[in-house]
DNA sequence: CAGTGGTCTAGACCACTCT
DNA sequence: GAGTGGTCTAGACCACTGT
């Protein structure tokens, strides 16, 4: 007698009402469009609110959603490119690079970038912040960690932060023949500062840019820049930058 | 009289349960070993497990845990390097690269997919599905679009299907002169497919690469790749390829 | 089978944004 | 102040892994 396996796999209903909300921003909604409020969905749909709401973090995720408190959900534009190598042999702060110098401390540096660097933990770096902006939104924060090393004019000189001081060191690494970087990208999440400067909550997911950029046979600086995960793509490789483009993520099942 | 504002911005419970645990981690965990189960877990730090989880869910986003269901979670080992562009100027398939074909299926693509390859969308392409394994783990899923115009041997000959195929495919591949590529890296959620080649849960995050291979003045092959985000570190420009590493993610606050 | 993480519920309150 | 998404609770049951 056969116990048939109906439904050998049970789909959770949060994966099949994620299903059924892309069809629906494919089909009936247009973009910047709100959609009705969680409380009105979740019943709309006969589930919970918080069953409703693991359909639409997969869907922030994944760059459809755009979600913002006291505001409303609506329907995000298709992701940006962001190219990340377009300048292969140029310094940070280059002419036409992308980012904006927005500070600059003097510190010693976390274990991990102590090490990227080659450096004693209780050497001290030049901290750079920079921000990069696109069509007038946020896309990355950085931090660009330069030993004293890299730029030997400035390692005595007056005060050791902001903005003005960030472009002085930043003029000051031009100097250096570049050899070389190699980059690494990783999955992360929002640290608070760089959630304030990404205007988006702690905890968002991000994609860490880490740069190594060899100078004299030597580690001369240190990028750590975070993108946010939900609005960019990151391009390589590409020379004019929006080349890329198609739906991410969820393949059909 | 003041109502001094204490408290002015409440962390969180979750977010604070982040940091203890990563503190925990960083310095009373070793990799492979097995944490309390999760209601322990809630209890011990007197909240709801619901809560727990979404600091756990963190933790695992950053690659610092690893979840099985019917198992246990465990403290995972740092991500590991995986050099994406190391074969700049070679084919896929060429000698030596980190793919291991699994499948070739011949069909019309995806809209999006069409898009890239510069065709109509009821083309037939070929489909070559890939699978990437590293220190016995697989790390990736791809899958290889290539139409017919780009192997015209093979367009009318036999089984078009089967890992044999696959082969033969990207074989043909290697005859046409590779002229160049961009790739682009973004967020996604895996499906279901891919999610059992990964030995994940469909919804899982992945990074997904998307190359464009050009020869011939047009597009040749695109190929859609998905990394398993949490042990993943894709590397850009390595020689060598385990060259960066660092604590990704949360900065300190 | 016992134990684990994964899903789901029906509430509650809070922080934020707009009007 | 009204309405939104964000956090949190205390339960319940399910799917999976091991023994």
């Amino acid at each position: 007698m056969g116990t048939t396996q109906l439904e050998s796999v049970p789909e959770p209903k949060y994966w099949h009402l994620k299903t059924v909300l892309t069809e629906a921003l494919d089909s009936e909604f247009s973009v910047g469009q709100v959609l009705p409020n969680e409380r009105d969905l979740a019943a709309r749909f006969g589930v919970a609110r918080a069953t409703l709401r693991q359909a639409l973090e997969q869907l922030e995720l994944e760059g459809r959603l755009q979600r913002r408190r006291g505001v409303g959900t609506t329907v995000a534009p298709p992701r940006m490119g962001v190219a990340v190598d377009s300048e292969q042999y140029a310094w940070p702060g280059a002419p036409g690079d992308a980012w904006q110098p927005v500070d600059c401390t003097s510190a010693v540096p976390s274990a991990a970038v102590a090490g990227l660097l080659g450096i004693d933990r209780d050497t001290r770096v030049f901290t750079v912040r920079r921000s990069r902006v696109t069509h007038g939104q946020p896309v990355a924060a950085e931090l660009l960690h330069i030993p004293d090393a890299s730029v030997p004019e400035l390692s005595a000189i007056d005060a050791p932060s902001g903005a003005a001081r960030a472009r002085a060191v930043l003029r000051e690494l031009q100097r250096l023949p570049i050899e070389g970087r190699e980059q690494a990208v990783e999955l992360g999440s929002a640290g608070a500062e760089d959630a304030r400067e990404l205007d988006r909550l702690p905890g968002s997911p991000v994609l860490v840019v880490t740069t190594r950029f060899c100078a004299e046979g030597r580690t001369a600086a240190v990028s750590v820049a975070t993108y946010r995960a939900d609005t960019c793509r990151l391009t390589f490789g590409a020379s004019g930058g929006v080349e890329i483009h198609h739906e991410p993520g969820a393949r059909a099942s």
